[in-house]
RNA sequence: GGUCGGUUAGCUCAGUUGGGAGAGCACCUGCCUUACAAGCAGGGGGUCACAAGUUCAAGCCUUGUACCGACCACCA
């Protein structure tokens, strides 16, 4: 141990003890002193992407919380697994492809080009894992599941095929958000709308019949070619005349009805609305009010079709600017007023969803979605904090068809068959794959083309990754012990996606709610509060922080930001202050190490211990306390601050340096005391410790360990013990802490070089801090140099013209007469004396108010009188110093 | 437009039935005191966004105003 650095280098550790974690299975459930078990259910990161910040507070958060409850005894399993996630996965290989060998997917086949994103999946997929045990996860691999796997697969089937067959999930002409870029249909959820400058162009419509025109407002003029009607509100006392006549389209002078409908504003735009019900949501209900032909006029890959008449082939940009020239010649065109609007954009190709009529697979979410809120209104599952329920309420009390097709050839293939006899036609979906059609028997049948939506799949990842449906797995995998899972831990950012599916989904197959509390942690952001992202260059990479600084540095960083708070703004300045944390406890170790070999295994008897010792072990009771409560409550960044505390404030720089002096000393007996109790405390520290940054105390922990006591990481945690608790120490300590304070402050106030001895004069009438101080004299040098010291009552004779501070319960006088500045002194127990006076008077204030002492209540009338009378006795040490120095 | 959240020290934030305004970082001063200069000791710094109200008492409760943010909805 000699050859101990001065630093902490995380390098030399983090990767041995991860190891031997994995080969001592520590990461395995086991039962403990617990009966309940704890199990979590990692967000499946997806097998494309590259861990980022969030992933890294994600991922420490429950990393904390299984640690944690494994080291209160709970059977903890913590399961990963990884997401297909189709379209970017899809869309990553399909880059691929092009880039390297020039082909499209079409090139290869269907066959051919899932072969190779099964390839990709294999290469890169583990590289996420490897980067998770850097963070240091300690989840159980074996529990590793792929959404894409066996098990899964079965759920996706067993799911869909009861939906199916009990009518929740329907095929249906439905007008659906199109991607362009992907040619397929994505959900409601996947849409950002984003702000982009268009324009509201007013275009007239000749009424059939009439020499009227109707001035229309579109911010698409486009989709004039797939209009069937024009709408007037039936209560607007301009047109209301002309609903039952027809209107003309330009261009394609297809003639409409001009119908009535109370969607249409009368304030907005012009009051006359084209209906376009093949190309916008609103019209397409429109169109379903009045039975309207559903015109579409675009393309899969978004160029306008046949309808598009001589613009077909352009782009829908292309045909926008051809058509308003076009209106331009036509002399139709009143007026084009610039206008911001929203416009929807697929969250993965970033390009402009148009709304198509396509034949599609939804779900019917309203039972399933009722369900899932009635269990968060029960408290069956709780959101921490809670105000994130509202955020999920509002999705599911306001559920939609939830459109699950994808025409993408990466991810679970629809489970639907087509007969294709032609006398049959039959279709059917079908748990297992089908040999024949049920109905006929012929074998002449063919699978959906489409895939499902991922969030299909990893909405039954909690019962999925526990084996169901599959009993056989299920009782391996212990899905009656873990399932349902604890706690759910993620972002906001998927309250929608994920956990409102996972509710709805498994507690509709299962009759339970997947999880019982849902731990929602901020969004990670750089130091002035902005996302991180590629295009501002600003994003921090979590590999290179564990490089420069460690990954107990990153954790404790990340948790000590993260409790109810919406955001995490993460400066790299104060990743350097947590470092320079855990350098800290590595030095204190270094401190302690040498007197280990005299210290017991035990804690000394209590009727040995003195006051430092019981001082610490209540304070250390205190901040176990804290701790215990802060993470069962999700506050991490209580928890880590209370230990932060503790480990500065309390053991390093007061049990620390009172103990030097007593290891240093030939009492042998003392030393044995002291070193015990140091060790003990230590012991307890990086237990309390381990799920924060779980390496350097693993480090640490085997040094103070004894030979039958299992990892640190196996160990138990720390809690609250009422025994250790004295209530009388801590209150005789922090007096002595207060004193010494004072006397330290008087020094620097007049630069008395820190070496040099000086001797003080206490006057107090406090017995037991009397005694405290008489007891603790030797230490009063070792801690303020102090080495000569007296103490007196308040009755006795202050001197004259020193150096002096006051507490509320004793005055400290340091005589350094001809040496001090008296006008200084003066000036500065004056500004003391102003400052206390303040202080009282706020007090006396209150209890001089007569209804103060009548409403308040006892506690708050008795705290007043004491703290008036603390700073009172102060007020009245400092008059008796000024006068001395007149 | 709807919903939710925010506004507290130079910066990032905490503040739990209403009862003396806190932390970390940064800053200033003095120290290489043998665990630690990635350190030690000391210090300065806040009309708790603004206004009214309830109360003996408001950072905290009520109402209003201003600004910031997130999400949802909205392509006339």
């Amino acid at each position: 141990m000699s050859e101990m650095s001065k630093t902490y280098s995380p390098k030399d550790v983090e990767q041995k003890w991860y190891n031997c974690w994995l080969e001592k299975k520590s990461f395995k459930p086991v039962d403990g002193k617990k009966e309940e078990t704890f199990s979590l259910l990692m967000p499946p990161p997806n097998v494309t992407g590259k861990l980022h910040m969030g992933h890294a507070l994600d991922q420490t958060c429950q990393d904390v919380l299984v640690r944690f409850k494994r080291m209160k005894g709970y059977k903890t399993l913590w399961i990963p697994g990884k997401d297909h996630a189709g379209i970017s996965t899809q869309a990553v290989v399909e880059k691929k492809l092009y880039q390297e060998e020039g082909k499209t997917k079409h090139d290869l086949g269907r066959e051919e080009f899932e072969k190779r994103i099964w390839q990709w999946k294999e290469q890169y997929g583990d590289e996420i894992f490897n980067q998770l045990k850097l963070m240091g996860v300690s989840c159980d691999w074996d529990y590793d599941t792929f959404t894409m796997d066996e098990i899964p697969n079965q759920a996706v089937r067993k799911v869909f095929t009861e939906l199916y067959n009990e009518g929740l999930i329907y095929q249906s002409d439905y007008i659906v958000n199109w991607d362009p870029i992907l040619q397929s249909a994505i959900s409601d959820a996947e849409v950002e709308h984003k702000e982009v400058k268009g324009a509201f162009y007013h275009i007239l419509y000749q009424v059939q019949g009439s020499d009227t025109q109707l001035e229309i407002a579109t911010t698409r003029p486009e989709t004039l070619l797939g209009d069937s009607a024009v709408a007037v509100n039936p209560n607007d006392e301009r047109f209301k005349h002309l609903i039952g006549k027809y209107a003309i389209v330009p261009i394609c002078n297809r003639e409409v009805p001009i119908i009535g409908d109370e969607h249409v504003d009368i304030e907005k735009g012009t009051g006359c609305l084209k209906v376009t019900p093949g190309h916008d949501f609103n019209d397409f209900e429109i169109g379903q009010r009045h039975q309207l032909e559903i015109i579409n006029i675009l393309n899969k890959d978004g160029t306008l079709n046949d309808q598009g008449l001589e613009f077909k082939g352009m782009s829908v940009k292309e045909a926008r600017k051809a058509i308003v020239s076009k209106l331009e010649e036509l002399s139709v065109i009143v007026k084009i007023e610039e206008h911001i609007h929203q416009v929807g954009h697929g969250q993965r190709s970033d390009e402009i969803i148009e709304p198509i009529v396509s034949k599609q697979w939804f779900v019917n979410t309203e039972a399933m979605a009722s369900e899932a809120v009635k269990s968060v209104e029960n408290e069956k599952m709780k959101f921490f904090p809670k105000t994130w329920e509202n955020t999920y309420f509002s999705w599911l009390r306001n559920p939609k068809p939830w459109c699950v097709s994808r025409q993408l050839w990466w991810g679970h293939q629809i489970p639907v068959y087509y007969c294709q006899e032609n006398n049959c036609s039959h279709v059917w979906a079908s748990e297992a794959e089908p040999q024949s059609c049920p109905k006929c028997q012929a074998q002449n049948f063919h699978q959906d083309p489409d895939v499902l939506d991922t969030w299909f799949s990893s909405g039954l990842f909690p019962l999925s990754t526990l084996g169901w449906p599959n009993e056989e797995a299920m009782r391996e995998k212990g899905f009656k012990e873990f399932y349902p899972t604890s706690t759910l831990v993620t972002g906001f950012d998927i309250i929608f996606f994920w956990v409102a599916r996972m509710m709805m989904m498994c507690q509709k197959f299962s009759g339970q709610s997947p999880f019982t509390h849902t731990y929602i942690h901020g969004i990670v952001r750089d130091k002035n509060g902005r996302k991180m992202s590629k295009s501002l260059g600003n994003g921090i990479d979590p590999i290179d922080i564990i490089n420069e600084y460690g990954t107990d540095a990153m954790r404790f960083t990340l948790t000590s930001g993260s409790g109810y708070n919406r955001g995490l703004n993460l400066d790299p300045e104060r990743i350097e202050g947590y470092r320079n944390f855990i350098n800290k406890i590595w030095n204190a170790f270094r401190f302690i190490a040498p007197f280990l070999e005299k210290a017991s295994n035990e804690l000394p008897e209590m009727r040995v211990l003195g006051t430092h010792d019981k001082w610490i072990l209540s304070e250390l009771n205190t901040v176990s306390a804290e701790v215990n409560k802060s993470i069962e409550e999700y506050r991490f960044d209580d928890a880590s601050s209370a230990i932060y505390q503790f480990v500065y404030d309390k053991f390093c720089s007061w049990y620390i340096e009172l103990s030097k002096n007593i290891l240093h000393s030939d009492n042998e007996h003392s030393q044995n005391i002291r070193s015990s109790v140091l060790k003990y405390c230590f012991k307890k520290i990086v237990a309390l410790l381990h799920p924060f940054i779980p390496f350097i105390t693993e480090e640490i922990w085997s040094y103070l360990k004894d030979e039958y006591e299992p990892l640190l990481i196996s160990s138990s945690y720390p809690e609250h013990q009422e025994e250790f608790n004295f209530p009388d120490e801590q209150t005789q300590m922090n007096k002595f802490i207060e004193t010494i304070t004072n006397i330290r402050n008087l020094r620097a106030s007049v630069n008395i070089k820190p070496k040099e001895e000086i001797s003080a004069y206490f006057f107090t009438d406090d017995k037991f801090f009397a005694e405290f101080l008489y007891e603790n004299r030797s230490f009063m040098n070792d801690l303020a140099r102090v080495n000569s010291g007296k103490v007196f009552n308040k009755k006795s004779t202050r001197p004259s013209k020193s150096l002096m501070a006051a507490t509320s319960f004793c005055e400290i006088y340091v005589p350094l007469e001809g040496v001090i500045d008296l006008e200084e002194q003066v000036s500065r127990i004056t500004k003391e004396i102003e400052k206390t006076q303040k202080e009282f008077n706020k007090f006396d204030k209150k209890l001089q108010n007569p209804k103060f002492i009548e409403n308040a209540k006892p506690e708050a009338v008795e705290e007043a009188k004491q703290k008036a009378g603390a700073f009172k006795e102060k007020l009245e040490s400092l008059k008796i110093s000024l006068e001395n120095f007149q």
